[in-house]
DNA sequence: GCACAACCATGACGTGGATCAATGTGGCTG
DNA sequence: CAGCCACATTGATCCACGTCATGGTTGTGC
């Protein structure tokens, strides 16, 4: 039996839409890694020689100004695609935030794949499109949004992508550390921790630990979340 | 002779790297339509019924929040793409700036001459990789520059735009208002306006009047906005 | 040429979130 | 199990930028 025939993400993945067969000659060109939490995977700027797919885990992606600030652009999680391209060179950093598993492509050999799939380039773009609505939204949060309204997105959206795996769940896991979230959310770490503290208050979420929240009123968090 | 051959924006455009019999099935389905400045050209939300390129003119694109809060999330400029689709509705709303012409085309239709070829598939892929790219550069300045890291941003922004149509030129034309550049960098009329008088003060730009500026040194323009 | 409306610049003031600092807490190691 | 370290919370203070207000400039229609 195939590896792939029994993964988890494939139907939300970059893969889906292939038969059987074109899997296969995907598969002919991947390796599976894993990384242990806080292990780089590859560092802006670096040659990208290959592409990814996670389909365990989550993974941070950001970028650093030379002086050390950092803007993470996002958040993975499995079925997601890793690796964008300027000009040769990955466009951001990824690092692992827990245990992860990637699907790796040589690019080269990726590309040269894609002229020969255009089911598979049809899937790429569509998910290009999918990135792109993403990040006008988090535009709209980082430009416009207050640290209050920015923390309710976010818990909003980790219940978003923990759903798209299993089951809806109002108790959801927070792998990332409040400096990732601050650094995600254009805050600082002390600001993070201050809106959670008060969202808690407010009897919109309950913290049960530093790693898990319970979602008690998303009706409430979505309403902060969109400024009403 | 046919229309597009002489389009100047063919080779930045997505129709750029199509043979002239794919060019004209590709402009069977086309109609060229024009905007005055401030002309709404799609809503956020509206059913997404045609996809458009830019030939002339800059275009602004942004979401709003509720309570009358704005993002614009891009200016565009001749040759590049518009209508980002999320479930069959526009993801942001459109606006001429200027003048504006554009390539319009039926969505539906357009889908399907997609199918049929793939080079211009993978011309979009491209381009929307471009796009997500620049989004992630957006993301670290709204989330982490100041004023005037943003606004020097911008004005580089400006210029590269420029010089993408013509050759290089240190006297750059700014046809959007104060207000609007304010909504793209996250930041009030105000702030802008002060950040322009500063960075004119300390000899970096010179303000020859309200819509064109000249930038004196753009080394220095560079060092600020990335926050050296 | 006057009335009016956009748009922009600039000053005075207020504030949300950054910064600085102290304390708490769980996990790991020797 | 003591000591340490990374991470989180909470409080006190500060400041970059937002808000509010004024006046100037340009364009436009009558």
């Amino acid at each position: 039996m195939h590896p792939c025939d029994a993964c988890k993400v494939r139907a939300i993945a970059a893969c889906g839409p292939l038969s059987a067969d074109e899997r296969k000659r995907l598969t002919a060109i991947m390796k599976t890694v894993t990384f242990a939490p806080h292990r780089l995977i590859f560092m802006e700027t670096a040659p990208a020689a290959s592409l990814y797919n996670v389909t365990d885990g989550v993974v941070k992606i950001y970028k650093m100004m030379p002086d050390g600030r950092r803007q993470v652009t996002g958040f993975l999680f499995p079925g997601d695609f890793l690796g964008l391209i300027q000009n040769d060179s990955y466009a951001y950093s990824a690092e692992a935030v827990t245990e992860t598993r990637l699907c790796q492509f040589p690019r080269v050999r990726l590309e040269m794949l894609l002229r020969e799939l255009p089911k598979l380039e049809q899937r790429l773009l569509g998910m290009a499109s999918h990135e792109l609505a993403a990040a006008q939204d988090q535009m709209v949060l980082l430009g416009r949004k207050s640290a209050r309204e920015r923390v309710a997105s976010f818990l909003l959206m980790l219940a978003k992508a923990t759903e798209r795996q299993g089951p809806q769940a109002d108790l959801i896991a927070v792998p990332m550390t409040r400096s990732d979230i601050a650094d995600y959310l254009g805050l600082t770490m002390e600001t993070v921790s201050r809106s959670l503290t008060q969202l808690s208050s407010e009897n919109l979420i309950r913290l049960l630990n530093e790693k898990h929240v319970h979602l008690i009123d998303r009706a409430g968090l979505h309403r902060i979340s969109v400024g009403l």
